[in-house]
DNA sequence: ATGGTTGATCCTCAA
């Protein structure tokens, strides 16, 4: 089973870019953040022509999550559990059956937190701490599980093309890190770096100042893995050229291959 | 050091 993370900033805006990809890429299941769009103007026809089922966590202008599968979407859970008046969609999992078991598949859209120090950084730490509390709750389960999306959190020096440019950055700053590692210590696993160790491994490049065209990176969409679901890992890939396609979203895919 | 871009919307905000 193929599962991919692709923030996608806009499906409406990024259809024929999003189309092309799924066309190609042949993902089973795909978790996309930054939908900007409500349910009811959530474009599900030609996804849904290509043989994908949708189910979508949308709200208006912003944010924005959903899943797509190519099984049955199944046991739905819409927004992060752990704060009922959180109005920002942020999170939507599912359980989606294999030809060997079943994964649940969790789809994120971390809190980006600029400008930090700030009630947007106090958020974002905020939500951090309440998706460690649900990912312990997911890893007890003992199942296959991967949490995909846009963490927007830097790891690691060596995920960034210029550390030093997001030294004071929400996403590097040393509390973004930490919270990040606290979960990944809870004993998942990142596909990425769990089969490749090497640098210049980036998903997203700013639309801005040539980011792109200068290969300014940074690794902030991950696929962690519970060890149910690491022990069945494959293959583990970012689709960089898509951010160098038509249109394209300022991220690009990342998937990994389960053997479920 | 600064500036640079994109999407959705009610024209500025979020990234």
């Amino acid at each position: 089973m193929k599962i991919a993370s692709f923030n996608i900033n806009g499906v409406k805006a990024r259809l024929p870019a999003l189309l092309e990809w799924l066309r190609e890429a042949r993902p089973d299941v795909v978790a996309l953040q930054e939908i900007k769009s409500q349910d009811s103007t959530f474009p599900r026809e030609p996804i849904e022509d290509l043989g994908y089922n949708v189910a979508t966590h949308g709200q208006k202008g912003f944010n924005g999550v959903a899943i797509l599968a190519r099984r049955p979407i199944e046991d739905v859970v819409r927004g992060l559990p752990g704060d009922p008046d959180d109005a920002q969609a942020r999170w939507i999992e599912a359980t989606v059956a294999g030809e060997a078991g079943a994964v649940r598949v969790c789809c994120l859209y971390a809190p980006n937190g600029n400008p930090a120090p700030g009630p947007k950084y106090d958020y974002k730490l905020a939500w951090m701490a309440r998706l460690e509390a649900h990912a312990a709750e997911l890893l007890a389960r003992e199942e296959p599980t991967v949490l995909a999306g846009d963490w927007n959190v830097i790891p690691q020096p060596e995920d960034a093309a210029d550390p030093e440019a997001w030294r004071e950055d929400a996403l590097f700053l040393p509390q973004s890190r930490a919270a990040f590692r606290r979960i990944l210590h809870q004993g998942w696993w990142d596909a990425l770096r769990t089969l490749h160790p090497e640098k210049g491994l980036y998903t997203f490049w700013d639309y801005q100042a040539g980011a792109w065209r200068r290969d300014h990176g940074i690794r902030i969409d991950h696929l962690l893995l519970s060890p149910q679901a690491a022990d069945r890992l494959r293959a583990c890939e970012i689709d960089r050229h898509v951010r160098g396609g038509e249109k394209p979203s300022d991220h690009a895919p990342i998937w990994a291959e389960l053997e479920i």
